[in-house]
RNA sequence: GCUGGAAUAGCUCAGUUGGUAGAGCAGCUGAUUCGUAAUCAGCAGGUCGUCAGUUCGAGUCUGAUUUCCAGCUCCA
């Protein structure tokens, strides 16, 4: 790599050590302002870097700009950064002088052979692998940004000290910290909370916390997904069915959930017997494969279930339809014989991309395999792994390897969904369970006549309806395509004149099957326009004199503007196509 | 769950040192009948999240509690 190359700010490696130079920068600002503050850690993240200290108080907005000048004015200064290693009980015995506990902690904790490395920038020394620019003159001091301070755990410990973390951002220019703010601003807009309550989809009510509830045009874009979920479904195999809710406690045990998860368990009891109410739909299915024998014949069973399943996750953890604590997992069972792995999880991946497509969205894939902690035999492992990689890789697609990252029951493909503004999302995931047919003793007749164990994966492509809605709502800032938006057509006289007449346009629009509303409000149309494109509805039929005259409408794409008058049958050929072709303007 | 912050009309928000609550939008009524992003006027709307406490007096101060927000932890 060139010289030249490696300055500048897209090459991730020099970003990163930029964002590592601005941590201690800060740093050196904290213990300038506020000498008695304690140092913790302070690496570059993706989007930036932080500082972790203990502080007598916790800070305000006040201070950061105190901090942020005072991070410009070290800037200026042009100290040189310059690294130094020392002996450990050199080390220890020089972050104790500078009265610094938890270097001295990390310093403890770092193994026998490691080089122990400092870099010094003026009088501000902290403890490091590095590595930094040269100099804090390569920082453009008014293009770093303080852009949050909150809580953290001394080491992500929640049982450990709480320290106060202050979060930045720093770019090599101010127009490129101004482009980064207004991004986050355009995030801000697209918030699904903000955006479920303008547009009527959804609420959620002190009553029920982590519960959300469906309003009306919620549930028309939630069965609108869903209808097409199913469409979907049935054209790559599928079965559907559903399991209850809940179930007794037995079952619970003996899927191994209880053991595992019983703290984000809900529990009743029902005529002296403990229940649980289901936070996964597996145990369900389970009972479904063993209610009759099963023939190599009938092998793969692809059993879809959209259940309803119920977490307890922490009251902190919970934010709109992202984290709930009841949501629709889109899940699928699939048994199958060891020969029909491979082409099975193709087909799984085929309606993956098929669907994700459809939204517009991309995807990366992980591939996790076995970890340290793992039950069976570690060849059906490898086998599991390499079939898995073969299928994806038959499909041309590429992955990342994320080596001991899998469950213990088994490996797994997950799907990171990119959105609109470049944020990933964890959505579909492709898991084989080694264990549950093993515990649910099932079996299937083969051709020899002998009873085998079939091969189980355990998929989810949405992941959980309520967040998908969720993420496509921030995707697509609310503005839904047209087949899925819950009023793709309103209709809007100019005058009451025009009232019957845009009615009748409504109830034809309504016979062909088409989502429609009319405005008849007494109102200008310049309102009524301005009313509709807030609720970003995908077609405005201006009806007024002149159409009822010529019997045309006049249609408003809500980013093409007007389309000038049209034959009411011209207009639905129109609007079938692009709900047809599930078009996404 | 932890740390910090917030909660005032359906929505977005104002409310000075404690003295009995205000705007815009939405709603209702009337006028207006208008051609591509906000017509005008009037009316109505709130035990200021909840429960205690301090005080002659609390939206404002104190404590508890609920929910939400940011982050941490967690997310099988």
């Amino acid at each position: 790599m060139s010289e030249e190359n490696l300055y500048t700010f897209e090459n991730e490696t020099y970003r990163k050590t930029y964002w590592h130079t601005c941590s201690h920068v800060l740093a050196q600002a904290m213990k300038r302002l506020h000498p008695e503050v304690k140092l913790a850690i302070g690496p570059s993240i993706d989007n930036g870097f932080y500082y972790d200290f203990d502080t007598p108080q916790p800070f305000t907005e006040a201070q950061m700009e105190e901090l942020e000048a005072e991070m410009r004015k070290i800037c200026k200064e042009k100290l040189k950064l310059e690294r130094f290693e020392l002996p450990r009980a050199e080390a220890v015995a020089y972050m104790e002088e500078r009265g610094e506990p938890y270097k001295v902690e990390l310093i403890n904790d770092l193994p026998e052979d490691a080089v122990i490395s400092f870099y010094k920038q003026g009088e501000f020394v902290d403890l490091c692998a590095g590595p930094h620019v040269d100099s804090t003159g390569r920082i453009k001091g008014n293009a770093v940004k303080l852009t949050a301070c909150n809580a953290a755990y001394w080491r992500g410990d929640s049982s450990r000290q709480t320290l106060q973390r202050i979060y930045g951002v720093a770019f090599p220019k101010k127009d490129e910290l101004d482009e980064y703010l207004a991004r986050i601003e355009e995030a801000k807009k697209r918030d699904h909370r903000r955006l479920g309550k303008e547009l009527g989809l959804f609420m959620m009510s002190e009553e029920g916390p982590g519960f959300p509830f469906f309003l009306p045009k919620g549930m028309v874009l939630k069965n609108t997904l869903l209808d097409y979920w199913r469409e979907c479904h049935k054209r790559y195999g599928y079965v559907e069915i559903a399991t209850p809710i809940i179930l007794n406690q037995h079952l619970w045990h003996q899927s191994g959930h209880w053991d595992h998860y019983k703290d984000n368990m809900y529990t009743t009891v029902i005529d002296g017997e403990d229940y649980a109410v289901k936070p996964m739909n597996c145990p369900g299915g389970m009972l479904v494969y063993k209610s009759e024998p099963h023939s190599y014949r009938d092998l793969p069973i692809r059993a879809a279930e959209l259940g309803l399943v119920h977490r307890h996750e922490m009251s902190g953890a919970l934010h709109g339809l992202f984290r709930v604590r009841c949501f629709t997992q889109d899940d699928a069972h699939i048994f199958m014989t060891p020969e029909q792995m491979k082409d099975e999880i193709k087909n799984v991946v085929r309606l993956f991309d098929e669907m994700y497509s459809t939204f517009g969205l991309t995807y990366q894939i992980e591939l996790s395999t076995m970890p340290e902690d793992h039950m069976g035999d570690e060849s059906v492992w490898h086998f599991a792994e390499d079939t898995l990689q073969a299928a994806i890789t038959e499909l041309g697609k590429d992955f990342q390897l994320n080596p001991g990252d899998g469950a213990f029951y088994g490996p797994k493909l997950d799907f990171h969904l990119s959105d609109s503004l470049g944020r990933t999302w964890q959505c579909g995931t492709i898991q084989l369970d080694m264990q549950m047919p093993e515990r649910f003793e099932l079996e299937y007749v083969g051709e020899d006549g002998e009873r085998h164990r079939p091969i189980m994966i355990h998929r989810a492509l949405l992941g959980s309806i309520e967040r998908f809605i969720g993420v496509i709502t921030e995707h697509f800032a609310g503005a839904f395509p047209v087949w899925l938006h819950p009023v793709q057509v309103k209709v809007l006289p100019v005058t009451d004149r025009a009232a019957d007449y845009a009615a009748e346009v409504a109830r034809r629009l309504d016979a062909q099957g088409f989502r429609v509303e009319v405005d008849g409000r007494n109102e200008k149309i310049g309102k009524k326009i301005r009313e509709a494109q807030l609720e970003k509805i995908p077609y405005m039929l201006v009806v007024g004199d002149r159409d009822m005259e010529a019997g045309t409408v006049s249609p408003r794409h809500r980013a093409e503007g007007d389309l000038g008058a049209m034959d009411l049958e011209a207009f639905s050929a129109m609007l079938r196509q692009a709900v047809d072709s599930k078009e996404r303007k």
